[in-house]
RNA sequence: GGUCGGGUGGCCGAGAGGCUAGGCUCAGCUCUGCAAAAGCUGCUACAGCGGUUCAAAUCCGCUCCCGACCUCCA
């Protein structure tokens, strides 16, 4: 593979050359949600990422199994007393059994997934699904000595992991302050050191989700279905490992002690983290109240929405940000993202249209190379740790170039047939398949394109008698229901809004 | 308090020692019956103060702001 493929790694914090375990195969487990209500847009950015991720890989060859769980266990939001979980509690609110909220929930993230277009992963495993795995973890990890029992509890012993292993290097935590800081443990406190965490927790017997174990009934603990389900589907060391950033800690950090508590490797290769997505600079979140649902945001019903927005539009937006820097979700910036998408997409539909003319006379060295070069700059750019906006920046210049060969600004004869053709087959594939931002929206074609012919005969028939009132009506009408016509120099065309 | 990441033009958002980011907005022009679209041109920024360097938005130091994580969170 000629790809110098560079990705920055969490756990190094420096950007890498990536080198698959296993090549042409890549292993890539991303976390997915927890699945006790509706995903917002925050959740949906990383998902979105990992999308990418996934589509890129796939388009430059790698043959990727992608892994990206449903949390369908509920986890006690308090580690250390009662508490309850998400699941249960909301099975309760809407009197419904804990695997009904679980569908249901299930059910809508799939819709959400489909409708910005993401691409299934190759396996979407549950937790529910494996608690058999987990539990097989759970001895193995208390068969090497790094988990105790307490009262039906399996804890992770951190103490005792750290006379061996690093604790704490992904997230950069200093470790020794939450050993040493023994604290007033609760009456409820079963953990022997503040740091250590439960891998499978006893419930009562009268909560909603719980399963047996050799320690009784209980569920297990939330950092380890992705350390079961990563090995069960991708080995005990996979290449490529992602989430949102607020996951890092304690969540991946987690992940990484089960895992070399249970096999004594490091799980991942490469550690991928997706920034927030955040709302007037604050992160979005479920418990800030400032989280929109992506049915709010097409309808544009959200109170911070002047309108709605479609959710390729949306998608779009957020791929001109990159993934690991936060991005500010704005009405200002939404618009101004709808627009620029909007003119990508005519582009796109321009090429399409496109027919390449040979005349060796018009042929220039300089318009080849610009051409060439601008095909060869946005692979640089994705292999740049996946840098969308760049990527997306070369596609507008791409974008300029199709403008000006339509209009005739540029002869296309400047350029050779070769390379007219790979930048059609670059820029498509780059809109299809690797940003994935081509989703034909649902609509009657044949009906409407002949209605459209009709109308626009017409318009051109009252044109031809320099009747502009009823031409401008007929144009006006038009752009209230959404259509847009323009007057070209050869002809009429039209675009749907 | 600890750990990490930021502060870029009217707005969004890349870049990360010398080279036009890109999009949106705004103004002008070309085209057009007008408009839109498209193209061209212009508006040209890197929080502040020092330092390193031939050269700093980019490196170093200090200051001021902001955010994330440290409890469930994508």
């Amino acid at each position: 593979m000629e790809h110098q493929l560079k990705i920055y790694n969490s756990l190094s914090r420096e950007k890498e050359l990536f080198v698959p375990i296993n090549p042409p195969h890549v292993g890539m487990y991303s976390c997915g949600p927890t699945v006790y209500n509706e995903v917002h847009l925050g959740n949906l950015r990383t998902f979105t990422t990992f999308d990418v991720v996934f589509r890129y890989l796939t388009h430059i060859g790698y043959k990727v199994r992608y892994v990206r769980n449903i949390t369908d266990a509920g986890h006690l939001t308090n580690d250390a007393g009662e508490g309850v979980d998400r699941i249960s509690d909301r099975a309760k609110l809407e009197e419904l059994e804990p695997m009904e909220i679980v569908q249901k929930y299930t059910n809508s993230f799939h819709d959400v997934c489909a409708i910005f277009n993401l691409l299934p992963p190759s396996i979407e495993p549950t937790a529910t699904g494996h608690i058999v795995e987990q539990i097989e973890m759970i001895k193995q990890i208390l068969k090497n000595g790094y988990a105790y029992e307490a009262h039906g509890s399996i804890y992770f012993d951190v103490r005792k992991y750290m006379e061996k292993y690093k604790y704490g290097e992904l997230s950069g935590r200093n470790v020794d302050d939450l050993l040493e800081g023994t604290r007033d443990l609760d009456g409820q406190e079963e953990k022997k050191n503040q740091a250590d965490f439960a891998i499978w927790k006893s419930v009562a017997p009268n909560h909603l989700q719980r399963w047996v174990s050799p320690w009784g009934e209980g569920i297990p603990g939330w950092h380890l279905e992705c350390s079961a389900m990563g090995t069960k589907y991708l080995g005990k060391q996979f290449d490529i490992h992602g989430g949102g950033m607020d996951l890092k800690f304690p969540h991946h950090e987690c992940e990484i002690a089960q895992s070399v508590g249970a096999d004594g490797i490091q799980p991942v290769r490469y550690w991928m983290h997706a920034n927030m997505l955040t709302v007037n600079g604050d992160k979005m979140s479920k418990s800030k109240g400032n989280s929109f649902l992506p049915r709010e945001l097409f309808e544009g019903t959200h109170h911070l929405l002047d309108k709605g927005y479609a959710p390729m539009a949306v998608r779009f937006f957020m791929l001109q940000a990159h993934y690991r820097s936060t991005l500010d979700f704005t009405n200002e910036a939404l618009q101004a993202a709808e627009k620029g998408f909007a003119r990508l997409m005519n582009a796109y539909k321009v090429l399409h249209e496109l027919s390449y003319v040979n005349d060796a006379a018009k042929r220039s060295d300089a318009e080849i190379a610009e051409v060439k070069n601008l095909c060869k700059e946005v692979y640089e750019r994705m292999d740049d740790d996946f840098n969308t906006p760049e990527a997306i920046a070369v596609l507008f210049e791409m974008a300029k170039k199709i403008n000006s060969y339509k209009e005739g600004l540029i002869s296309i004869s400047t350029i050779d047939e070769e390379t007219f053709n790979s930048l059609k087959t670059i820029f498509t594939s780059f809109i299809k398949d690797v940003l994935g931002i081509d989703k034909e929206e649902k609509q009657d074609n044949n009906i409407t394109d002949g209605l459209m012919e009709l109308i626009l005969e017409l318009r051109k028939d009252v044109r031809a008698k320099k009747d502009f009132a009823a031409s401008d009506k007929i144009r006006d009408q038009l752009l209230k229901v959404g259509i847009q016509v323009k007057d070209g120099k050869d002809g009429v065309t039209w675009v749907k809004n």
